[in-house]
RNA sequence: GGUGCCAUAGCCAAGUGGUAAGGCAAAGGUCUGCAACACCUCCAUCCCCAGUUCAAAUCUGGGUGGCACCUCCA
């Protein structure tokens, strides 16, 4: 399988460090608010190569952090009237709230940076002792002149991007690219001890420190969106390999913006949707499937028409499943015929444009191609005379597909009103007595009531709007 | 100014040298009392110009247009 890794600008053959083994980490929210949907698409992009990766068969230890020491925690806290644990704590219970609705899986772990101070104090200690940190008044930082490699991740020269640099207003710095590895307590802030006094850590050493502990100096893997490419990445590489001389991770794998109306996203600009908020119109579902129709690296646009279609085909899936639970309820012949046998195997075709998809840099939007294809041939084969032997290879091979991608494509609900249940009879009362005027009021208003009714050749059927 | 990305049908989107996947929408058809579902059919020579090649959406050069990073941000 290969990935384009953004440091070497190139698709390359992934070879993890420990045959078998992939160790992974992405970095994870700033836990003071619901999450929006930009930062949905690297949690589903990275739980999808997760799902992927252990389906080829590796063992995969992936790490997720949450920044709960923030200056955005802190102020945000302030205003809420609460410490800033309790607000990070909520806002973790809210992150799985959604995540578990767009069905991104739970990492290995979730480490908090407030849980590392002792691995991040001693990282720090190690660069300071290495020459690469200085401290100004408490103020610790990294002295990015002294890293040769600065900038290695994000293609910049120092030069470059020193003469590119903001004016910066703070004289502590021996130079303006430095960034703050600690920072000394202000008033009301929380603040941990160190060999500098009281403070707390700057917002890169942390995924340096956390990867270090969770999954060891060199990584297989590490992701995130493009606009973490530089300054967190870059600083983390600096941090990490600065501190042991070995690299930090051999593949950096970055996603695509989302932008609305062709303009990122940003919270200055105001136009940002939480997944909170998109999960009141449509199941979340549908956002996963919005985002894996198209390739990870590719920016995408969001509005809720593209929703609207990505819906309308992730309603495929769902249909092509009930119509394979109805099938294998009514299927009255267990083992497949000879030419079943051969329709069955046929069928490895669709998995394997699926495989080299999905190999090929994670092209999701080509994996939902095939899968698309695998469930034309299923509406076109499986049939009320169907074997329940051909029926459930189709039902085995299409859960398989989809579940790689985290789509979970939900059974279909059973219980119904007996309300709805009147209606439908009622109208089916109608339909035989030929009262078409009567069996269309009805089917109406069942439809008012959120029930769609479809007459099919095998009976009639409903399903939810 | 430095760095990187992108431009494929009405909309979305794969495809990086061999003659344009897939989804949505629209149109015609089969099925159906009708509708819906499903299935069948139909729908593009790939921003422009020049070049390399037997062969280019795919490579090279030059344009044009758009986006992003260099500042907290996925």
């Amino acid at each position: 399988m290969k990935f384009y890794n953004t440091i070497t600008q190139q698709k390359e053959t992934f070879i993890p460090i420990e045959s078998g083994k992939v160790r992974m980490y992405s970095c994870g929210p700033t836990v003071y608010n619901y999450f929006h949907i930009g930062n949905a698409r690297p949690f589903i992009v990275f739980d999808v190569l997760r799902r992927y990766l252990e389906y080829s068969g590796y063992q995969v230890t992936f790490i997720q952090n949450f920044t709960d020491v923030d200056d955005k925690i802190i102020n945000r806290s302030r205003d809420e009237g609460i410490t800033p644990q309790e607000l990070s704590e909520k806002y973790i219970k809210e992150y799985f709230i959604d995540a578990d609705a767009l069905g991104i899986e739970r990492a290995s772990a979730h480490p908090k940076v407030s849980e590392h101070m002792t691995e991040i104090i001693d990282m720090i200690k190690i660069l300071e002792e290495k020459g690469l940190a200085y401290n100004v008044n408490g103020n610790v930082y990294y002295h990015v002149d002294n890293f040769p490699d600065y900038g290695k991740l994000s293609k910049q020269s120092i030069e470059d991007l020193k003469s590119g640099a903001r004016v910066d207003v703070n004289d502590e710095k021996q130079s303006p690219l430095d960034f703050a590895l600690w920072k000394k307590k202000k008033a009301g802030e929380p603040f941990w001890e160190s060999p500098w006094g009281q403070g707390r850590p700057g917002w890169h050493i942390e995924c340096s420190a956390m990867s270090k502990k969770h999954l060891g100096e060199t990584i297989d893997i590490h992701g995130g969106g493009q606009d973490l490419i530089f300054p967190h990445h870059e600083n983390e590489i600096a941090q990490s390999e600065g501190s042991c001389g070995k690299p930090f991770a051999n593949y950096w794998l970055h996603n695509g913006y989302i932008n609305i109306n062709n303009e990122k996203m940003s919270k200055s600009k105001g136009n940002f949707f939480t997944v909170r908020d998109i999960a009141k119109s449509f199941d979340l579902e549908v956002v996963r499937m919005f985002l894996l129709m198209a390739h990870y690296r590719s920016p995408v646009n969001f509005s809720e028409e593209l929703l609207q279609q990505a819906s309308t085909a992730l309603d495929r899936f769902y249909t092509a499943k009930y119509q394979m639970a109805f099938l294998l309820d009514n299927a009255t012949t267990d083992a497949a015929t000879k030419a079943e046998q051969t329709w069955i195997s046929s069928l490895d075709a669709y998995k394997t444009a699926f495989i080299k998809a999905m190999d090929d840099d994670i092209n999701t939007a080509d994996a939902i191609a095939s899968i698309f294809e695998l469930v034309r041939d299923l509406n076109s084969h499986l049939t009320p005379t169907s074997s329940k032997e051909a029926i459930i290879a189709g039902q085995k091979l299409f859960g398989e597909l989809t579940g790689v991608l985290g789509l979970a494509v939900k059974e279909k609900e059973t219980n119904l009103e007996s309300e709805i249940e009147d209606l439908i009879a009622k109208r089916q009362a109608a339909r035989k007595e030929k009262d078409f005027k009567k069996s269309d009021e009805i089917r109406d208003e069942l439809l008012a009531k959120g029930i769609i009714i479809e007459d099919t050749r095998e009976g009639v059927k409903w399903k939810r709007v």
